[in-house]
Order: structure tokens, then C-alpha cells, then sequence
DNA sequence: ATGTTCCTTCTTTTT
DNA sequence: GAAGGAACAT
């Protein structure tokens, strides 16, 4: 068969007409369910095996690396021979972003090793900017008015994300400052500054460079222009303003752009998203074709009609739709109500429990639940019940402090002037190199205008030759010695290219894997769950990262290979998630276990049975304790945590349990009255009379378990 | 320099 | 209720 028919022989007739359209800007509106990723994957399969576009041509911008995995999987797996797969490009727009100022760095204004600052980092760097004596009456103010680093980070992130530095962001919110964004904004300049010293880069800093890159670079921003003939974006609902420029300036006289979206799916608002984007795409790069994906391929008529009731009463929708079940009404809606939260996971745990033992597969069932603290009961009654399960982004894996140092000791290496990296790990495992020395060091290191590594270095070699230096001096260069040598080894291989396994190795054999074991012991944990068995997993995690490179290595933006090194450190940062590269996720362990995601992570995901724990009022929608909004804004809010349920129930390809309890406990406020979501009652009233009995299975939790 | 205990502070979602 | 910080003891 020729390639052009095969590629579109499994598709439907809208499906076949959007992946076969003629090159031009188009968008596409796809509903929950529609096929969406397997239409881009198609797409791109079609632009390089009909169209006939190099793989260094295209360009796939996902909105999760979990997504940008899967995409170049599929890619894959259509085993286009005759296509060579290397020089695509496919990630998120954080990932294509860094790489971009890997490459052009010098022309950025950054050094070519800086490290990426996840918002943890950020968070240290920030409390550790407060410390500084000229910062000291900004640090009280903040403190008084309840500001945390946290806090400041977030409202820089924000203002970067409008596309703004710290003169713009004072410029345009004069008028309208919030006594927070006053503070954040004395501390912003310094930010800025403090990042180029040390040569840290945070996620946000990461897109507006790039922005500011191209648009005040003609040159190179041409040369993307024509090297990019079809930029593809999933997800385009989610991007922000600052996304949306990035795209504007890569899209070239003959390039097009591929977007496809879903209004009703936009749950990122509060990160600045804004879905209509959709419509803006429509006016500033027209003409565009618009088709729209409306079979639904997932979920049974009823989930179905359910979700599209439930969206039915969202106003500020942007396109209509009429999604359409291909399925059998399939099973009833069951909504199971508990007394207490506690009686929900347990009730829910059960279910499970007996839907395994009537031959479901462990791997086809979800829950989902509003906010990660309500995963904890149900991991706690489903380890009872020693039901194996699988949580993303519970505690993250590069978040861990056993892998963070870990990390740090590689990125100092590739970065000496990471001031953060050093101060995490200067005294683990223990040097006696306490808060004491360290506030010596700062002064040193102020003085001379160095960095913490540079002045260390010099303490060591001052010391060296100087017999009679001072007793301080002395004292500092001993305890420090042996940490100056380890990086200064490290460094060395770095510099020939070593791959990051081996450093990972010296790492851990220069004593930070016996100094976790003593951890381990006294924390009394098995083997198997403690922190050296983290750091094992990571450097597994290294050893895969290496191969994979060895086949398809990154490059950057002139086709260089990316250092491995590098690479290993930008996914560090990068990937959030608990997904251990494809390592962690493919194991066949990983098929027997249940899987338990916050409904944000488990967009774009679907499963045979679906539990939304926490369908519950205060919850879902969250009701933010104490915070007086404006009322268009509140009704903002809520539209949005309409779709964030409306994601909830579309993931459900069979069967879906909408639980809550009527009681919830905080230890904030005690017991409240919770009860069902009222998004259920927007269901429920949307139903006609006769219907309510044939959606929903009502079920107290005396009746079901 | 490290270990202990008491105190305060918390609520969402993520690259 | 847990986590992180500050004050205090070893």
C-alpha cells in the first residue's frame, strides 16, 4: 500500500481531512476523546512521508514532557522507514526554549553553561537574595507582610510570563500595584541580576529570553523561520501570551502553524493560559482553516451526555461543539456519597479491590482527585489492602533531597558559579563545614566579588602556600579540601565529555551514597524504599538517558550535538514529573498497578474506570478560604474549575464513580459540611425529568460496600 | 557541629 | 497533622 494511504486508512473522515489538508495555517478543534494526538502524529507522519519535509523542518510543541514522549513514541512506532526521525523536534515549550539558548546563548546574554532554577531553586535562591545585608530591610518588610520567597517567586514568574522585566512590570502596573507586587518588584531587579551573575535561568526566564532573543535578533530569528516549515502545537488552549509571541516570531513567511485545541479543556487559566488564544490565532494568522474533530472515540454515550451538560453551562465558551459517542450508552453513572472522607477512600479502595478480582486490570483504573493531599487516604487503604498503585507527581522524583544533591554536585561541576548547588551541598555529606564557616565564605566571597566556588578555591590555595596564614583561613581550607578536589575532578571530566553516569558514580562513591545509607538506617527504611535506592534508581535513570542519546542525540539549534552531560542536567530540571524518563513508566509492574493522578496531570490521559474522589463541594470547585475576589473574575474561576471536572469526566472510557463525603476534615477548621459537587447539580438540572433515572446510579455508602 | 524539642504555619492545580 | 524553623542541649 503507499504510504499515503496507510497513513490515513485508520482515520475518520474529519480525522482524514485534517491530517491531509494542504500545508497552511490551521487549527483544530478537538474535543475531548476525538483522536486529537493520534490526528497530530499523523500529521507529522504525513508532512515527512507525503509532504516530503526533512525531520529538522518540523517542529511538535507539547505542553508536558509526558506528552512529548508519547508523540515521539507514536512517531516512532509508524516506523516510517524511509523518513530519518533525527533532527525533529519535539517538547514542551520550556524544553524547546533551553535548547534555543543552549545554542545561542552568547547572542542571548547567557553564559553557554547556565543551569535552569525549578520553582524549588528558585524558592532557595530567592530566601538566600533576602539574606544579603543590602536586602535586610526588604526581607523584614516581607516578612511582615507575609510575603515568602515562594510567593515572591510566583509574582516574578508572573511577570515574566506578560513579558515583563522589572522596569516594564513598574511601568505598566503603576497605578495598580498590590502591596506585594510593590515588595517583588524591589527584589526584582536584583533577581535579575543575581541569575546572570551566577548563571541561573528559571522556567519563565526560559521563554521570555528566547522571546526577547528573536525579537531583537533579525538574523537568527530568520534562520528559524526558515528552518521550521511546520510548527505543530498541542494543547493550544493552555498557552500564554508569552507561548503565543515565542510562536509568532518562529512562524515564517512559508512556514505554517498546525495548532490544535479545545476551549472547553483549559485548566491552566491560573497559570496565565488563556484560551482565547484560539480565537486570536484565528485573526493574526488567517487565513486559517479551522476543522473540527467531533466523533468522540473514548467514553460510552452516557459519560458523554453527562460531560456535555456539565459543559453546557459554561458561558464564556468560545466554539460549539457536538461531541458524539460512538459507543452503546454503556453503564449508568455511579455517584457514591460517603459520611466521611476517610469512608470514601476506603469505599473506593474496596471497589477496586473488587473490580480486580473480577478480572479488571489493575492499570485500567484511575483515580483522580482535585489536589494531591487527597491522594494520601486512598494510598494508605490501598496499601492495606496491598492493591499496588502508581502515583504521579505524588512526591516528585528529581524533587527528592537525596537526588537534588545528588544533582547538585553535577551542576556545580558544569557550573561553578551556581551559588545555590554549592550551598545545598557543601556540608552533605557532613565536612563540619557549618553556618559558621559559611558565613566566612559569604564574606569572602561578597568582598571579592566571586563566587562561592571561586572563593573557596582560593581559600584552598592560599592556604597551600601560605603556612602562616590565618588560623580562620586555615581552618576553612581544611574542612573544605576534599570537596574542592571532587569538583575539581568532576570539572575535568566534564570537560572531556565524560557521560553523566560516571560523574554520578564519583559522586556517589566520594561518600554521598554512604552518607545516605547511615540516613537510610536511622530512618530505619527497607532497602527498597529508602534514599540510597533513589540514588541508584537516578543513576539508572542516567545510564538510560545516555543510551537513548547514543541512538538519537539531542541537538541543538545548528544540528551540534547537545553535551551529554547538559542534556542529562536540562531534563533533571525540566522533567517535574515522577516519570523516570521511559524507565520508571514501562516496567511491567507498571501495567498491575492503579493508577492515581491529580485531574490536572490526567489531561490527555483515559482509562476504562474512572473514580473522581473528592466530587465535592468546597472542592470542586475549590473555594479558596479568605480570599475576596472580584466577581467577574469569581465567575472565571468557576467556569474554569468546570472544565477541570468536565477533563475529570471525559477521561472515563466505561465506567465512572463520582464520590464525596458530606463531611470533609481540616485541621484548619475542623469538620465541615461538604456534600456533593455542585456540579453535579448542573447535571442533574440539565436533565430531563425522565432521563435522571437512566444517567445516575445513587449510591450511599451503606448500599454499595 | 549536631541532635532534640517545641513552636508556627499551613490549604489548589504545574513547566 | 506534618513540615520547617527557632531555641536549646549535648
Amino acid at each position: 500500500m503507499d504510504p499515503q494511504a496507510s497513513l490515513l486508512q485508520s482515520l475518520n473522515a474529519e480525522q482524514r481531512q485534517a491530517v491531509s489538508a494542504e500545508r497552511s495555517n490551521m487549527l483544530i478543534v478537538a474535543g475531548a476523546g476525538t483522536g486529537k494526538t493520534r490526528v497530530l502524529v499523523s500529521r507529522i507522519a504525513w508532512l515527512l512521508g507525503v509532504e516530503a519535509l526533512a525531520a529538522r523542518e518540523v517542529l511538535a510543541v507539547t505542553f508536558t514532557n509526558k506528552a512529548a514522549h508519547e508523540m515521539l513514541e507514536r512517531i516512532e512506532a509508524l516506523k516510517l522507514n524511509t523518513v530519518n526521525l533525527k533532527g525533529l523536534w519535539c517538547g514542551t515549550f520550556h524544553s524547546i526554549c533551553a535548547r534555543f539558548l543552549r545554542s545561542y546563548a552568547v547572542q542571548a546574554g547567557l553564559d553557554p553553561s547556565f543551569t535552569i532554577m525549578d520553582s524549588d531553586d528558585q524558592k532557595r535562591f530567592i530566601d538566600e537574595l533576602l539574606k544579603a545585608e543590602e536586602q535586610a530591610d526588604l526581607a523584614v518588610a516581607a516578612k511582615a507582610a507575609k510575603l515568602t520567597p515562594a510567593k515572591i517567586g510566583a509574582i516574578i514568574a508572573d511577570f515574566k510570563e506578560q513579558g515583563l522585566r522589572a522596569a516594564q512590570a513598574a511601568a505598566k502596573f503603576h497605578s495598580r500595584l498590590t502591596p506585594e507586587m510593590e515588595l517583588t518588584l524591589e527584589l526584582y531587579p536584583v533577581y535579575e541580576q543575581e541569575c546572570l551573575r551566577q548563571s541561573k535561568v528559571d522556567f519563565a526566564e526560559l521563554i521570555l529570553r528566547t522571546v526577547e532573543l528573536f525579537t531583537h535578533n533579525a538574523e537568527l530569528r530568520a534562520l528559524q523561520q526558515r528552518r521550521f516549515k511546520e510548527i505543530l502545537v498541542d494543547e493550544f488552549q493552555d498557552t500564554n501570551h508569552l507561548q503565543y509571541q515565542l510562536l509568532s516570531l518562529l512562524k515564517g513567511h512559508d512556514s505554517h502553524i498546525f495548532a490544535v485545541g479545545d476551549d472547553d479543556q483549559s485548566i491552566y487559566g491560573w497559570r496565565g493560559a488563556d484560551y482565547r488564544n484560539l480565537n486570536r490565532f484565528l485573526k493574526d494568522f488567517a487565513p486559517v482553516h479551522l476543522f473540527k474533530l467531533e466523533q468522540n472515540y473514548r467514553s460510552t454515550s452516557q459519560i458523554l451526555h453527562a460531560a456535555n451538560l456539565l459543559i453546557g453551562c459554561n458561558h464564556e465558551r468560545i466554539t460549539d461543539k457536538h461531541l458524539q459517542s460512538v459507543k452503546g450508552d454503556g453503564e449508568r453513572i455511579s455517584v457514591l456519597s460517603f459520611n466521611k472522607v476517610e469512608d470514601e477512600a476506603s469505599g473506593i479502595a474496596q471497589c477496586i479491590e473488587k473490580l480486580i478480582a473480577d478480572g479488571e486490570a489493575p492499570s485500567s483504573i484511575a483515580v483522580l482527585y482535585r489536589n494531591n493531599a487527597r491522594s494520601a487516604l486512598i494510598e494508605q487503604e490501598l496499601l492495606q489492602r496491598s492493591i499496588p498503585y502508581y502515583v504521579y507527581g505524588g512526591q516528585r522524583f528529581y524533587e527528592r533531597k537525596e537526588v537534588q544533591d545528588a544533582i547538585s554536585y553535577l551542576r556545580l561541576a558544569v557550573n561553578p558559579s551556581d551559588n545555590g548547588a554549592l550551598l545545598r551541598i557543601i556540608n552533605v555529606p557532613a565536612r563540619g563545614f557549618g553556618p559558621a564557616k559559611l558565613s566566612t565564605l559569604r564574606a569572602i566571597a561578597a568582598e571579592r566579588g566571586i563566587s562561592l566556588h571561586q572563593a573557596l578555591c582560593q581559600v584552598v590555595a592560599f592556604a597551600k602556600e601560605h603556612a602562616d596564614a590565618p588560623r580562620e583561613i586555615k581552618l576553612l581550607a581544611k574542612k573544605s579540601a576534599g570537596f574542592v578536589e571532587l569538583i575539581a575532578a568532576l570539572n575535568a571530566k566534564v570537560q572531556v565529555g565524560a557521560a553523566p553516569e560516571l560523574l554520578l558514580t564519583m559522586v556517589l562513591e566520594a561518600g554521598l551514597l554512604d552518607y545516605y545509607a547511615q540516613v537510610d538506617a536511622k530512618e530505619k527504611k527497607d532497602s527498597d524504599e529508602g534514599r540510597c535506592a533513589n540514588l541508584e534508581m537516578l543513576l539508572l535513570n542516567a545510564k538510560n538517558l545516555s543510551a537513548r542519546e547514543e541512538r538519537t542525540p539531542t541537538e541543538d539549534a545548528d544540528g551540534k550535538p547537545l553535551s551529554k552531560i547538559v542534556a542529562f542536567l536540562s531534563n533533571a530540571a525540566l522533567m517535574g514529573s515522577t516519570e523516570l524518563t521511559a524507565s520508571g513508566s514501562s516496567g511491567d509492574d507498571f501495567a498491575k498497578k492503579v493508577r492515581l493522578y491529580t485531574i490536572h496531570s490526567a489531561k490527555g490521559l483515559e482509562f476504562d474506570t474512572v473514580f473522581v474522589a473528592g466530587f465535592e463541594r468546597g472542592l470542586l470547585p475549590f473555594v479558596p478560604f479568605q480570599q475576596p475576589r472580584e466577581q467577574a473574575q469569581q465567575r472565571k474561576c468557576l467556569e474554569e474549575e468546570r472544565r477541570l471536572a468536565y477533563v475529570a469526566i471525559t477521561r472515563a472510557k466505561n465506567h465512572l464513580y463520582l464520590c464525596y463525603a458530606a463531611y470533609a476534615f481540616s485541621y484548619y477548621s475542623g469538620w465541615q459540611l461538604a456534600g456533593p459537587s455542585p456540579f453535579l447539580n448542573d447535571i442533574v438540572r440539565a436533565l430531563g425529568r425522565n432521563e435522571r433515572a437512566t444517567l445516575f446510579d445513587f449510591y450511599a455508602a451503606a448500599d454499595f460496600v
